[in-house]
DNA sequence: AACGTTGCCAACCGCCGGGGG
DNA sequence: GCCCCCGGCGGTTGGCAACGT
C-alpha cells in the first residue's frame, strides 16, 4: 500500500509545459501568490496540472531572477567545495548560488562538472594502495560526501548502490596488477582548473598520500588486508578517512610543494578547501566532540572564505542547518 | 541520407519530515 | 501520541538535439 497520489493522475497533464501554460501559471502567481497551497493552485489557476508540477515549473523556470546558461568558474568552485563538504544537498548548494536552482545544479553536476573533474585529475602522487575493494575516485568522493549513506559506517561497495556505478572512463585505465605512483608534476603542470584543484584536495583528503593502492583488472582498488572485505562489501572507516593530524600533515606537504612549484595563489584557495576537508571528515565520521569542533571550523573557514569570494557567503543559520543533516 | 549513440535537461517519482488537527 | 496533508528534496527518466559512423 503506497501513499495516495497527490492529485488525480487521470485528469492532469504531464510532460513539457506549453508557453500558454507557463503564462497562465506565471500570471496567476504574480497576481495571487501561491497561497501556500500548491495542491489547490492548479485548479484555481485553471491548469490541468499536478500541484507539484506547478511548483517545480515555477521554482525551476518561471520564478523571477532565474539564471540560465553556463556556470562560471566561481560557481564551479562553490559547487565542488560544497559537494565535498555536504554531499548532494542540492537545495543547500543552490542557496549559495543566486539564480541557480537545485535542479540546475544537480543536472550540471551530473552531466558536466563530475566528468570535468574526473577527467582533469589523475590519482594523487605516491599512492600505493593494496588491491581489495573495487572502487573509483568518484565512488569514494560520493561515499565520503553522502552523509546519509556514510553514517554510521561508510561501506565501500561496488554493488550496494546504483550511485556507485560509474562509466568506465571514470576509472583510470590500468591493466594487470601494478603498483603505481604519480608525480605531482603531472598534475601541477597540467591545465588544472580551480575545480580540479578542489577535487585533488578531496582525493588527498580521502585517500591520504601515505597510503597504498593497486590496480587490478582495470579497476582501481584499495584498502587494507584486514579491514576491508570484498565478500561482504564492508570496509572499515579508516580506509578513506583519517585524522586531522594526518590531514594537517598532508596540507603541509602539499603546501610546501605548491610553493616550490610557484603555486602559492593556487594553493591559497587549496588551503581553505583542504581545511574544509578536515571539517568534513570529522563531521562525517567523528564523535560528537569532533562534530562540534567541525562546526566551529566550518564557521571560521567559511567566514574567511567569504572574504575572498563574495558569492560564498554562509550565515550561521545556514551552517547550523547544514550540520543538522549530519 | 539513414541510423545509432551520446549528452543534456526538463520533468516526474517516491520518500521524508514538519505542521496542524 | 497519532494520523494526514503538504512541501521539499534527491534520484531517475524520457525526449530531444547534437554528434558520429
Amino acid at each position: 500500500m503506497g501513499r495516495a497520489p497527490c492529485c488525480d493522475k487521470a485528469n492532469v497533464k504531464k510532460g513539457p509545459w506549453s508557453p500558454e501554460e507557463d503564462a497562465q501559471l506565471k500570471e496567476y502567481i504574480e497576481k495571487n501568490g501561491t497561497g501556500g497551497n500548491w495542491i489547490a493552485l492548479p485548479q484555481k489557476a485553471g491548469l490541468r496540472r499536478c500541484g507539484k508540477s506547478c511548483r517545480l515549473r515555477w521554482l525551476n523556470y518561471l520564478r523571477p531572477n532565474i539564471k540560465h546558461g553556463d556556470f562560471s568558474e566561481d560557481e564551479d568552485r562553490i559547487i565542488c567545495s560544497l559537494y565535498v563538504t555536504i554531499g548532494s544537498r542540492w537545495s543547500i548548494i543552490a542557496t549559495q548560488l543566486p539564480g541557480r536552482t537545485d535542479n540546475d545544479i544537480k543536472n550540471y553536476w551530473n552531466t558536466k562538472l563530475k566528468k570535468k573533474l574526473m577527467g582533469a585529475v589523475p590519482p594523487p602522487h605516491n599512492y600505493h594502495r593494496k588491491v581489495h575493494q573495487p572502487c573509483s575516485f568518484s565512488a569514494l568522493l560520493h561515499q565520503a560526501s553522502s552523509s546519509k549513506s556514510s553514517l554510521p559506517s561508510p561501506p565501500l561497495s561496488s554493488s550496494s548502490s546504483s550511485s556507485l556505478s560509474y562509466t568506465p572512463n571514470y576509472y583510470t585505465p590500468f591493466s594487470g596488477v601494478d603498483t603505481i605512483a604519480y608525480s605531482p608534476s603531472n598534475f601541477l603542470s597540467s591545465n588544472s582548473t580551480t575545480t580540479a584543484s578542489c577535487l585533488l584536495q578531496t582525493q588527498e583528503s580521502l585517500l591520504g598520500p601515505m597510503q597504498h593502492y593497486q590496480v587490478k583488472d582495470s579497476v582501481l582498488m584499495f584498502g587494507g588486508e584486514t579491514s576491508c572485505s570484498s565478500s561482504d562489501a564492508s570496509c572499515s572507516n579508516n580506509q578513506i578517512s583519517h585524522g586531522k593530524d594526518q590531514l594537517d600533515h598532508d596540507y603541509q606537504q602539499y603546501g610546501d610543494q605548491s610553493q616550490q612549484m610557484g603555486m602559492q595563489n593556487y594553493f591559497y584557495n587549496g588551503v581553505q578547501e583542504q581545511k574544509l576537508m578536515v571539517s568534513s571528515s570529522n563531521v562525517l565520521w567523528g564523535d560528537q566532540a569532533t562534530l562540534d569542533n567541525g562546526l566551529e571550523e566550518i564557521k571560521q573557514l567559511i567566514s574567511s572564505t567569504a572574504n575572498s569570494s563574495d558569492s560564498f557567503l554562509l550565515d550561521e543559520i545556514k551552517i547550523e542547518e547544514k550540520v543538522m543533516y549530519y
